[in-house]
DNA sequence: TGAATATATGAACATATATTCATATAAAAT
DNA sequence: ATTTTATATGAATATATGTTCATATATTCA
């Protein structure tokens, strides 16, 4: 049987991924570091609102922030992750 | 680009296994199915908490139930979210 | 029929989460 | 130096979520 601590990271893998923003910003960064106004700009949404969404998924270590000037540019920090949303992105698809 | 109802759709995914308790019910439904009372006593809680995860987890077809007499047996129905699920596990295991 | 058992469910409550708004920080441009 | 721009963050608010408690339903047993 899974142990309690197993379960629990276990769940918040998947929290990271289970809201509709964070799959946005996750399945935009597939394509590359982009920052935030940027990826407020493809969301339509307020930079606060992406920069709140960023935080979370730093500090899960699913995305990592590299800064140039003043601007900030994030990718995709954490391989498991990527491939786990590729999967599952392909299973939606093909269903 | 993901659109909105894909985002969504992918999200509430994620979302179902996004709780500890569902994790260790699902995990546990790996064995084969069990009854309500059976899933409460391996996580030693509530059957009422149990029974109202299991509800969720059956609105979005992820156990079934299988009454027999007045005990109702859950089994797992979606392939897909098993498959996510073993993975997952199987990622966590060798890090 | 009446009591016991297995499960389901509505309401209440506590907690977590997502967004907005105001503000802070830091770098660049003027 | 002042203003503008990009990002971060704390507080507030609204909403969602998980558990408990009380109760309902359905089935078995006596």
């Amino acid at each position: 049987m899974i142990d309690e601590q197993a379960s629990f990271r276990l769940a918040s893998l998947f929290s990271a991924l289970s809201d509709p923003t964070r799959v946005r910003i996750i399945n935009f960064l597939l394509n590359g570091e982009q920052s935030v106004k940027a990826i407020a700009l493809q969301l339509q949404m307020s930079e606060s609102a992406v920069s709140h969404q960023l935080r979370g998924l730093r500090l899960q270590r699913i995305v990592r922030g590299r800064k140039k000037g003043r601007q900030v540019f994030y990718c995709l920090d954490d391989e498991h992750v990527i491939e786990l949303f590729r999967l599952s992105l392909q299973h939606m698809e093909h269903e």
